[in-house]
DNA sequence: CGTCTTTGACCTGCGC
DNA sequence: GCGCAGGTCAAAGACG
């Protein structure tokens, strides 16, 4: 699959233009692209993100950011994609404009990777909002007991894809992925905790992710995606038990028990924050709602994607498009 | 019944 | 080598 259309390409910015062209023969790189959106507007460079989730992440910056946008990969693994941007290493893409669908803006100045470096790929989505809580308090498990557990791979050596995504409303965001929580923990310097979640469709599969909320931007969240999915997108996505409760409110005692780093302000902010965390989550990966306009049916990637290949100029113009990608 | 979230403990990597 | 912070585990209970 190749990109056909050489004046959508005009569209992106210069770098993600080279890419494309570098990999033109990438299917998984234009599934990114693509997926991230097609089209790019020119913008003026803006500060960087912070290194958006490790003190370890530093880079140029390209930024991909798409109004009422969904971070979607669709019918593509994560890990693709990130194998596309594999040269790339970490491109921190965080930028907003309260029009353009999708935004690249100009990196900053290149910078050499240490040996083992992450391979990150930021991307931002503005605008999307997300409410409903959820959840109940529960005990931990009892001490001491313990099992052995795999060696982990080095940190440093784990590709990355980043997105920003804006706190959903509604929790329209969402990949095709089915992601199951399996942990939290409070973040030192940030108010709000990160969630830590691993693809449920597949229990052999590797996949990751960490939400968590942009300190610096709390409506934002800073979605990780960490390793690969070892398997096609799930037709249909796996579980239903349990995938309505995080609609409900979660309950004080609950919101009280969110990490309080800062004192009785933060704690609020961390129950906001745990709570858009846990929307952004359900909305990634249960077919709630909104994803059921979603539901994955089995289709030829150039099916899917086909729309935007001749309709790309027209998809900056009309929202109209982006709708129709939605209901895709 | 299967899968989910919650949550504290445990483990590991990294910086100093 | 040590300590800290982040990442993962797994029990318990909820949900459909």
């Amino acid at each position: 699959m190749t990109i056909t259309h050489a004046s959508s390409l005009s569209r992106f910015h210069p770098l993600l233009k080279k890419l494309i062209m570098e990999y033109s023969n990438d299917w998984d790189l234009q599934a990114l692209v693509r997926s991230c959106g097609t089209a790019v507007a020119d913008s003026e460079p803006e500060p960087p993100a912070a290194p958006s989730t490790t003190r370890r992440a530093e880079a140029e910056t390209v930024v991909v950011g798409r109004a009422g946008g969904v971070p979607e990969f669709v019918g593509q693994p994560v890990r693709s994609a990130a194998a596309s941007f594999y040269d790339l290493e970490y491109l921190d893409l965080y930028h907003e404009l309260p029009r353009a669908p999708f935004l690249v803006t100009a990196p900053s100045t290149s910078r050499e990777r240490g040996e083992g470096g992450e391979h990150e790929v930021l991307i931002s989505f503005p605008a999307i909002a997300s409410t409903s809580g959820q959840g109940r308090k529960q005990p931990g498990r009892k001490p001491g007991v313990r099992t052995a557990r795999p060696k982990r791979s080095k940190k440093s050596q784990l590709k990355k894809v980043v997105c920003e995504v804006p706190v959903a409303d509604g929790g329209v965001s969402t990949d095709l992925w089915a992601w199951r929580k399996y942990g939290q923990k409070p973040i030192k310097g940030s108010p709000y905790p990160r969630g830590y979640y691993k693809c449920s469709s597949l229990k052999a599969c590797m996949a990751r992710k960490m939400v968590e909320r942009s300190p610096e931007k709390p409506g934002v969240l800073v979605i990780t995606y960490i390793a690969e999915h070892c398997h096609a997108v799930p037709t249909q996505l796996n579980s239903l038990a349990g995938t309505t409760r995080n609609n409900k409110p979660a309950s004080p005692d609950q919101q009280q028990q969110q990490p309080s780093p800062g004192g009785a302000s933060t704690d609020e902010a961390a129950a906001a924050a745990a709570k858009t965390e846990d929307s952004a989550d359900t909305t990634c990966s249960m077919a709630d709602d909104e994803n059921d306009l979603w539901a994955p049916v089995e289709m030829d990637m150039d099916d899917f994607f086909g729309p935007f290949d001749d309709d790309l100029d027209h998809f900056l113009d009309d929202d109209a498009v982006l709708g129709r990608r939605l209901s895709l």
